[in-house]
DNA sequence: AATGGGACCTGCGCGC
DNA sequence: TGCGCGCAGGTCCCAT
């Protein structure tokens, strides 16, 4: 669900309707979302303090504050941001700004995380997270790959490897680089390895353009679903033709995720 | 080091 | 119609 586009989706529309709003009040409908500081000391600390600046880290939404503090969260499953929100029976957390409308958090599995700290880039998440696939160099992303025998799909996903990508996009950019989920990393060819290198940016900017995949809850700031779902070629296509030789789409579990994947044109 | 499984949760779609 | 069940997948944690 939310993997880089889509929070990079919401990001740039937070930037457009919150960045310089002031928080007036937070109400907390449900306090398990919010894991550090305790609920009444998290409503305190955002009273009355400015959003300064809004960044994304791999999955992860950052707001710096005008208290020196920031506000971390973190979508997982089926978590939403929604402005301008209006109370739902999976809203958990919701910011009232200065010009009268609230900031939703929804999140129907309460998987999500909401915490207040001082510094952002001391968060052990943070500091796990592997470079995006924007930042390293195919040379970079090459050697990376030639020290891990693991197997590709499960790697693509491991955020502490490179940050970003989940199990839908792992899907899509190994479908259109033609390799098979289950690859060992090391195994690829060069020829591989720079397909997937350049797929996998493609892949992550094509999904940005159309503003992220609405499947199951993610939405953009708005509500409105993204649309890059009907550009999906194996993604949740179970039994369906392969786009480019018919073959049937299979669904096999890798690492305990469900992997989609075309066994004719992958290899 | 790599891998598998479970935990966290809810609601959906399935089979009966 | 309704019930029980498996399943969705981001991240962490534990066992092998």
């Amino acid at each position: 669900m939310p993997e880089l586009p889509e929070v990079e989706t919401i990001k740039r529309e937070l930037e457009k309707a919150v960045l310089g709003k002031k928080i007036t009040k937070v109400c907390i409908h449900h306090a398990r979302v919010i894991r550090s500081p305790a609920p009444a000391v998290f409503q305190k600390q955002l009273k009355g303090v400015a959003i300064k600046k809004i960044l994304r880290k791999g999955k992860l939404l950052i707001f710096e504050l005008s208290n020196a503090k920031a506000l971390a969260i973190h979508l997982k499953m089926t978590g939403q941001l929604i402005y301008p929100g209006q109370d739902t029976k999976e809203t958990r957390v919701c910011f009232h700004l200065s010009n009268g409308k609230k900031l939703s958090f929804n999140d129907r599995r309460l998987f999500g995380e909401l915490r207040i700290v001082d510094d952002w880039r001391q968060l052990q998440f943070v500091k796990g997270l592997g470079p995006e696939p924007f930042e390293v160099s195919i040379e970079q992303f090459k050697a990376m790959l030639a020290a891990k025998k693991t197997r590709i799909k499960p790697l693509l996903m491991d955020q502490t490897f490179i940050s970003g990508v989940g199990n839908l996009y792992a899907a899509e950019a190994l479908f259109r680089a033609r390799i098979d989920p289950g690859r060992a990393a090391s195994g690829l060819s060069e020829k591989e390895k720079e397909a997937l290198f350049n797929e996998i940016r493609a892949t992550l900017d094509e999904a940005i353009r159309y503003k992220g995949s609405s499947i199951d809850q993610y939405v953009q700031l708005s509500g409105r679903p993204g649309s890059f779902v009907s550009h999906h070629q194996v993604y949740d296509k179970e039994g369906k033709p392969c786009l480019i030789c018919g073959t049937v789409i299979k669904r096999i579990a890798l690492g305990g995720r469900g992997t989609y994947f075309c066994p004719k044109c992958q290899r």
